[in-house]
DNA sequence: CGACTTGGGTGACAATGTCACTGAAAGGTC
DNA sequence: GACCTTTCAGTGACATTGTCACCCAAGTCG
């Protein structure tokens, strides 16, 4: 334990003093590994390497970077809170994505209150606005990236508009538990953090999971759930 | 009567026989009145001009162009309809803004259910992909254009979420009561129509508009709301 | 007039959100 | 271990919103 962080405290002096060295990050991303060698040495220039640690803020109201955050790994959830504070979240983004909110509130210039937070630690290549714009119009391959990378996020608001304006709260739930779960038999989450993915409150899921519970398709302990019978809420959430 | 219907068919005729003349389009949007003329005149070579008829579908589910909107003149409404038939609407796209869900669509290569209905007669300019490729290649202001205008339909879409998620239904109707009413003081639309506006049912909406006609805020005939007290329809909707 | 279509009203009930409060579970301190 | 604090979860009462079934009124058209 003390071990880990000592190991942790290394970790920051080399993020604050030295230049986080990670392999060619141009490799990772649909956008920039069509480009001409050339090219791709330049971003490397340019662009800088960021580390954040899991729970750290990305971007937020007060916080709009005026760069496009490429995501070399780890995941960002991207969210959006009311005035009475209630949460809901809008989309993740994963390795090998790009993060393009930030760069539509610069273009709209209008303010909105979506904000992303590092699910895990997460490694980001940002990149400054010039060599966007230059980039974009210069190559098609990352031109085409960015608007595809808009149309995805497009796309996942679609959906999250049906499903909150359409959608069966328990049919929802029992989706994102799926999809929370992957491939594991247990989720880590308490029932504050799921009404915060459906943008619901607490209780609702309280007395949504102890349903869940009588009907067996899960097990209940303090901040765990365990999903004890998948294919009934697979069912469950497909019965929409 | 006779001599409109009859003047109608000639504009039907000249819409397929002959080419429709509008002034020079391109000094109508933001994206290309900045262009060089060569490239100005290029674009009124390539791209077409449609018409089309207030209820008219511009596109939807079945129906996706591959090719780039400028909405010259009249209002499109778009809108998602769930499996049951209920509808809400996402946002309009007025005349000098671009239409780029369809290209969205395309990008993403996701199926979606949006539809895009002209709301009043309409009056576009059709971009053929190849010629939009070449000018978000080459033309910083197009780029920009087209960026920008992504970005707007995404932060309407983080609004719609935020409504519908967190917002109170008497607020929001209040809200697109007034919207809807512009400068007039009366609104033509039955309570299905209002309901579709905010992704909900008839009878929440025939509900509200009672309360509202209690309060005297409003005045219903059959297809009509009167618009008695918008301060205090005003009052209503900011208090979100 | 009488049949038909469309728009709107209503009551009962279901689903979801809100509020106020309770107690249980985990961690820290002495 | 005993005590305290914080976080998490359960619960009942009630408000708001959505659903269903059905009715009636206003226009339309023969």
């Amino acid at each position: 334990m003390l071990h880990r962080e000592v190991a942790n405290d290394a970790d920051i002096q080399f993020r604050l003093y030295g230049e986080i060295v990670i392999g060619d990050w141009t490799d990772r991303f649909q956008g920039t590994r069509a480009l001409p060698r050339r090219v791709r040495d330049q971003l490397i220039q340019v662009a800088h390497v960021i580390q954040l640690k899991k729970g750290q803020q990305v971007f937020g109201p007060d916080n709009i970077p005026d760069s496009l955050l490429f995501l070399y790994d780890g995941r960002i959830r991207v969210s959006q809170t009311s005035e009475n504070g209630r949460e809901i979240v809008l989309y993740r983004v994963d390795a090998g994505e790009s993060c393009v909110l930030t760069t539509a509130c610069m273009l709209a210039e209008e303010a909105y209150n979506a904000e992303g937070i590092a699910e895990t630690d997460v490694t980001a290549v940002v990149l400054p606005k010039p060599a966007f714009d230059r980039l974009a119009a210069e190559e098609d391959e990352f031109r085409n990236f960015v608007f595809a990378a808009y149309s995805r996020r497009l796309i996942d608001l679609l959906r999250v508009v049906d499903d909150v304006a359409f959608g069966r709260i328990d049919v929802r739930l029992a989706e994102r538990l799926l999809s929370l779960g992957g491939d594991h038999k247990e989720i880590s989450a308490t029932h504050q953090q799921l009404a915060s993915e459906l943008g619901t409150a607490r209780e609702v899921i309280s007395r949504v999971l102890q349903d869940f519970q009588k009907r067996e398709m899960i097990a209940q302990s303090r901040g765990r759930i365990a999903l004890l019978d998948k294919p009934a809420l697979a069912a469950l959430a497909s019965s929409d």
